[in-house]
DNA sequence: AGCACGCCGACT
DNA sequence: GTCGGCGTGCTC
C-alpha cells in the first residue's frame, strides 16, 4: 500500500502530496489522518506529515514510513483540503489548527525574522530567564525579544513558556532541550479554571418568546438534522439562556456542544454561567491568553471525551470534540470570527460545513446581525427566531446624540460636550459608574509640522506615528516600531511641530484635569497585553467602585456592570469615514453595543453619542436601537453598489520590498485575470497601490475583482495562484482574501 | 524549508 | 589546488 502524504511545514512548494511505502506491519494501522515520521530528500532527519490518502499504486519509487504517532480523522483531513483551496493557503497550515497544542514538530513551528526558529523552551521563572541572557547563553537580541515578550505573555510565577529559538545554535538549543523533557515529566500543575469557584445555578423558566426559539431548534435537533438559526435579540433579551438549555438538552442525549465567543468577551462571566449550570469538569475553555501547556491540556480533556462543552474564541471550532450534538456562535456579527493572518478562515463558514457534516443545529446569535446573516434569515435560508423583550424588563437606555459641530461654533473646544461633562459630574456625585467609549489608543494620533505640513510617519510603514505620552514615546501601531518624540520638523526645522488628535491616553488625562477627584481606569491593548489584565481592569472597576471606565472597543463586549448608568462615546464618526464597506455596519453594531452597557438593572441608564454627522442613518438607527431601519438602509446601499451579499469582493494583494515588482507583477496577474474570467461577470480593477501602500518597508498592491467567488472562479485563482509560486520570485508575496475584514 | 551541487573568486 | 559564499533545483 502507499500513502500520499503531506509534509508538515508551510513551503510554499511543499504544498503538495509525496508517496510513501506503507511497510506491512503497519497497513491496518495506517488510515488517512495518521501523524507518519519520513525520510524527506537529503535531510538527515525524519520529517513529520500527515495521510492525506491511500492508494495501490505509486508512479515514484518510494520510500518507507519511518514512524507512526497521534492520528487526526479523516473528516479534519477533508476540511484541512478544503479550507486550503477555500482560502488560499497551504493545506499543512490548515492541519496546524487541528493538532494538539505544543505536539507539532519543532521544525515546522513558527517564523519569527527569516531564519527558522525551532526549539521549545520551558522556564520555571522570569528570573530563569534573565539569568540566561545575562550569563549570555542567550546572545542576540532576537533571542532576547523573543524572551521577553513570552515572559511578559506568561506573567512572572511558576509558568512555563514557549521560546522559539534559531536552528542548530548549540549551546541555548540543548539546554533548552534538556529543561523542556525534564518539565514535562514533570508535568506541572494547570488549570484555566483553577479559581473558579461558582455555585450550581438552575435553570430559568422561560418566556413565551424564549421557550418558541428553545423549541424551534430544540425540534431540529430530536431530528438529528441540520437547520440553521439566527436568534436575534437585543442585549439582555436572555439568548444565553436558551444557549444553556439547549445544551442541557444536547448532552442529556449523549452528545456535546461547541460555543464560539468573540476573543475579546471571553469573560469570567460568560464562562462562570456556564460553569454554574454544567460544573467545571465537563467543561474546556481555550482562547488566545492561554499557554501553550494550558491549551494542549484543554486539547486533550476534549480529546479524551472529558470535557462535553468547548467554550472558546475562533479557532476552537477546530476542537477534536467527539459526537458533536450543536454549534452556538455568540455575537455572530463579530469580526473576529474571520481570522486574518493565514489561513484565513471564517468561523462561521467552518461551523456550518461541520453541522451539516453532524446533522445538527447551528445558532447564530446577535443583536445586530451580519447583514449577509440577517439577509439569509429573510431568504429563509437560516430559521429567524426573534426575542424582541429584555428579559429581566430592565429599561432601554435614553440615548443622546450630541453634535459635535454645533460645540465647536458654540465655542466649546474641549473633547466633551457641556451635556457629557455635566452627566458625568452627576454621575460622579450620585456615586454612579461611567464607561467612556473611544476607539483610539495612545495620546495623540498624528504629528504635523504648522509650518510645512510635514507629518511624522513609521519609517517603515506609511502610517502615522501615535504619541505614547506615558512612554514618551512615538509607536507605529502597525509594526511596533517606536522612535522617539519629535519637537522640531525634520523637514523645514520649525519648532512649530502639534500634536494632533485623541487617543485614549489623553481622554484620560483630560478627565483627571476636569475632574479632579474621579477615579478612572484604561482598558486598551496597551494595558491589557499581559495575561489575566484583562480580568483585573474589568474587577478592579466593579469591585474598587471607580467612577469611570475608559477604553477603545474590548470595553463594549459582553460584560454586565450594574452600577454603570452613564455610557459616553467620545467620536462615533472614527468608524464612518474608513474607504470599507463595512464602516457603516460596524458604526451600527458597535454603537448599539456601548448603548446596551448602560442601565442593565434596577438603575435607568443614559447614552451619550457625541459625532459630527448628528444625520448619518447608523448612528441615527443605533439611537433608537433599531435594527430593522439599519438593515433596509444598508442593504439598499450594498445592492446599489454591488458589495456583499450581492457580491463577493476578492483582493489580490502583493507585496514586496521593491515598488516596481509590484507593479510589475500586478499588470501580469491583471492580463492573466482578464483573460481567465468571464468580463460580464466580473468587475476587475487595474493594480493599485493599497490604502496603506507600506508596512514594514514592504510595499503594497492589490488587484480588486468584484463578482460571485463560484467554484468555477476559485479553482482558477487556485491555479493562477500556483502558476505563481512556481515563478519563484523570492521576496514577492501575493495574497487572495474573499471579503477581508479590513481593506487596509 | 533544508540540503547538495556547482560555479567562481580568494587565499595558503 | 582548495575553501567557502551563494544561486539553483529537487525532495515521493
Amino acid at each position: 500500500m502507499i500513502a500520499e502524504v503531506i509534509i508538515n511545514r508551510n513551503a510554499k512548494n511543499l504544498n503538495r502530496t509525496f508517496d510513501y511505502h506503507i511497510p506491512t506491519k503497519w497497513e491496518d494501522v495506517i488510515s488517512v489522518g495518521t501523524k507518519v515520521l519520513i525520510p524527506f530528500g537529503r535531510q538527515k532527519e525524519l520529517e513529520e506529515g500527515f495521510v492525506v490518502a491511500l492508494k495501490e499504486k505509486s508512479e515514484f519509487p518510494t520510500k518507507d514510513i519511518a514512524k507512526l504517532e497521534e492520528c487526526l480523522q479523516e473528516e479534519q483531513i477533508k476540511l484541512a483540503r478544503w479550507m486550503a483551496k477555500r482560502y488560499f493557503c497551504q493545506v499543512s497550515e490548515c492541519i496546524k489548527l487541528m493538532q494538539t497544542p505544543g505536539t507539532r514538530n519543532k521544525k515546522s513551528e513558527n517564523r519569527i525574522g527569516d531564519k527558522t526558529i525551532q526549539v521549545v523552551y520551558l522556564a520555571k521563572s522570569k528570573e530563569e530567564i534573565n539569568l540566561l541572557i545575562e550569563t549570555e547563553k542567550i546572545k542576540s537580541p532576537k533571542h532576547q525579544r523573543i524572551l521577553n515578550f513570552v515572559a511578559d505573555n506568561e506573567g512572572c510565577t511558576i509558568s512555563e513558556i514557549e521560546m522559539f529559538t534559531e536552528g542548530s545554535r548549540a549551546v541555548v538549543n540543548t539546554l533548552i532541550k534538556h529543561e523542556y523533557l525534564e518539565l514535562v515529566e514533570q508535568k506541572i500543575e494547570r488549570d484555566p479554571l483553577k479559581n473558579k469557584q461558582v455555585e450550581k445555578s438552575t435553570k430559568y423558566s422561560l418566556t413565551e418568546e424564549q421557550k418558541k426559539a428553545f423549541e424551534a431548534i430544540q425540534k431540529a435537533s430530536k431530528e438529528n438534522r441540520f437547520e440553521e438559526f439566527l436568534l436575534f435579540g437585543i442585549t439582555g433579551s436572555g439568548k444565553t439562556e436558551i444557549y444553556l438549555q439547549t445544551i442541557e438538552e444536547v448532552i442529556q442525549k449523549g452528545k456535546t456542544a461547541i460555543v464560539l465567543v468573540p476573543e475579546i468577551s471571553l469573560t469570567p462571566q460568560i464562562i462562570e454561567r456556564f460553569i454554574a449550570r454544567f460544573g467545571k469538569e465537563s467543561i474546556a475553555v481555550l482562547h488566545s491568553k492561554l499557554s501553550i501547556g494550558e491549551r494542549h491540556d484543554e486539547w486533550i480533556k476534549i480529546k479524551e471525551g472529558k470535557a462535553k462543552i468547548v467554550i472558546g474564541a475562533r479557532s476552537a471550532i477546530f476542537a477534536p470534540i467527539q459526537n458533536l450534538g450543536i454549534i452556538i456562535i455568540d455575537e455572530e456579527h463579530d469580526s473576529s470570527y474571520q481570522s486574518e493572518s493565514s489561513p484565513k478562515y471564517q468561523a462561521k463558514e467552518i461551523a456550518r460545513k461541520l453541522a451539516k457534516q453532524n446533522q445538527i443545529p447551528l445558532v447564530l446569535g446577535s443583536a445586530t446581525p451580519d447583514l449577509t446573516t440577517y439577509q439569509n434569515a429573510l431568504n429563509k435560508q437560516t430559521t429567524l427566531l426573534t426575542l424582541s423583550q429584555r428579559a429581566n424588563q430592565a429599561h432601554l437606555p435614553k440615548v443622546e446624540i450630541i453634535d459635535l459641530k454645533q460645540e465647536l461654533a458654540e465655542g466649546n473646544h474641549s473633547m466633551l460636550s457641556r451635556e457629557l461633562y455635566q452627566s458625568i459630574e452627576q454621575n460622579i456625585n450620585d456615586k454612579n459608574q461611567t464607561i467612556l467609549f473611544l476607539n483610539r489608543r495612545g495620546f495623540s494620533t498624528f504629528i504635523m509640522c504648522r509650518d510645512c505640513g510635514y507629518t511624522v510617519k513609521c519609517k517603515n510603514c506609511n502610517i502615522s506615528m501615535t504619541y505614547h505620552r506615558k512612554e514618551n514615546k512615538l509607536k507605529c501601531h502597525y509594526c511596533g516600531q517606536e522612535s522617539p518624540v519629535v519637537t522640531i520638523c525634520p523637514e523645514c526645522g520649525s519648532q512649530k511641530i502639534r500634536y494632533f488628535g485623541t487617543g485614549t491616553q489623553k481622554l484620560e488625562e483630560e478627565i483627571h484635569k476636569q475632574f479632579p477627584s474621579a477615579s478612572t481606569i484604561r482598558m486598551d491593548i496597551d494595558t491589557v497585553s499581559k495575561k489575566n489584565s484583562h480580568e483585573k481592569i474589568l474587577s478592579d472597576f466593579q469591585e474598587k467602585q471607580m467612577d469611570i471606565l475608559i477604553g477603545t472597543q474590548m470595553v463594549v463586549k459582553g460584560h454586565h456592570f450594574p452600577k454603570v448608568t452613564l455610557v459616553g462615546v467620545i467620536a462615533a464618526d472614527s468608524s464612518l469615514g474608513i474607504d470599507d464597506y463595512r464602516a457603516n455596519e460596524r458604526t451600527f453594531q458597535i454603537l448599539t453595543q456601548v448603548a446596551g452597557r448602560a442601565g442593565r438593572e434596577a438603575l435607568p441608564g443614559k447614552v451619550i453619542i457625541q459625532t459630527y454627522n448628528p444625520d448619518h442613518f447608523s448612528i441615527q438607527a443605533a439611537q433608537k436601537q433599531d435594527y430593522q431601519t439599519f438593515f433596509e438602509t444598508e442593504i439598499a446601499l450594498r445592492n446599489q453598489l454591488k458589495y456583499p451579499p450581492f457580491c463577493d469582493i476578492i483582493v489580490i494583494g502583493i507585496s514586496s520590498s521593491e515598488e516596481e515588482k509590484n507593479q510589475k507583477i500586478g499588470n501580469w496577474i491583471y492580463q492573466k485575470l482578464l483573460n481567465l474570467l468571464p468580463k460580464s461577470e466580473y468587475a476587475i480593477f487595474k493594480p493599485m497601490p493599497a490604502p496603506i501602500d507600506k508596512i514594514q518597508n514592504r510595499y503594497r498592491w492589490r488587484i480588486i475583482l468584484k463578482g460571485n467567488m463560484n467554484q468555477q472562479t476559485n479553482e482558477q485563482l487556485n491555479k493562477l495562484m500556483e502558476i505563481i509560486t512556481q515563478k519563484n520570485q523570492k521576496d514577492i508575496r501575493v495574497t487572495i482574501d474573499v471579503n477581508p475584514n479590513y481593506m487596509n
